[in-house]
DNA sequence: ACATTAGGTCTATCGGAATAGACTTACCGT
DNA sequence: ACGGTAAGTCTATTCCGATAGACCTAATGT
């Protein structure tokens, strides 16, 4: 597993936000969100259907369409390309990296890194 | 901060392991690495070269190239880059979806669990 | 003096993601 | 019976990342 699959590109990423975000929802009702909040036409919209369609990624029936690959899955995607990608998948690469981001609060940052010292010790 | 300018696309990327992996190298011998490992033509590469460089991403000084940035630096861009990106800048749905990753042994997440649980609570 | 090589630049080409225009069909209210 | 709208398809076009070909100049060996 850990499908090729899920990858998303930007915007079909954008826009599975908005379907994740608010399905089940009216193929019409999409194309209008869509185009409120992405600018775009409604064409552009049903060909980004049909494409994650054809992939698999959800499916349009009774002009309902619904996610069949969920957010979670392709989160799990993303951070193990990240993982191979950028890090050679290694871990502690990895929990380096984001403990050095600035996102995390200090008292997190302490927390989680007493944490994993004693882990891999 | 947490420039824009860090973002690497594909092919920019595992250009980049290579400078960082040899630098400070010299720009024709960085050719025929890059030719032997990604099948680029010398010209690629030095348009590679001349891209990255006027980004400030490297520079290449009497044929000699080096890195400006540092790997250190893209992967924590490419972290924050997914968190925002993929997970709304959630913690925690990011922490889940790494701990779920098969990645990492059995023990290794159940210590890395109690470590956030602890740290989050 | 001349061929070769290092070290580049400049200007395409190509493929694929992103976006959209024109057209179709069916239904629904008046 | 007919104008509007929902629900789509099919076929471009645009944009840009990826890749390269042709050309240039300076040094260097023979």
């Amino acid at each position: 597993m850990d499908q090729e699959k899920h990858r998303l590109f930007d915007a079909e990423h954008k826009f599975m936000d908005i379907v994740w975000n608010n399905e089940p929802i009216n193929s019409t009702e999409l194309c209008k969100i869509c185009n409120r909040k992405l600018g775009w036409k409604k064409s552009t919209t049903y060909t980004m259907i049909k494409k994650l369609s054809d992939r698999g990624i959800l499916e349009n029936k009774n002009a309902t369409v619904r996610s069949l690959v969920k957010r979670e899955q392709v989160q799990q995607y993303e951070i193990e390309a990240l993982l191979e990608r950028s890090f050679g998948n290694s871990i502690p690469a990895f929990i380096t990296a984001f403990l050095d981001s600035k996102i995390l609060s200090q008292k997190e940052i302490d927390e989680i890194k007493r944490i994993i010292e004693e882990a891999t010790k």
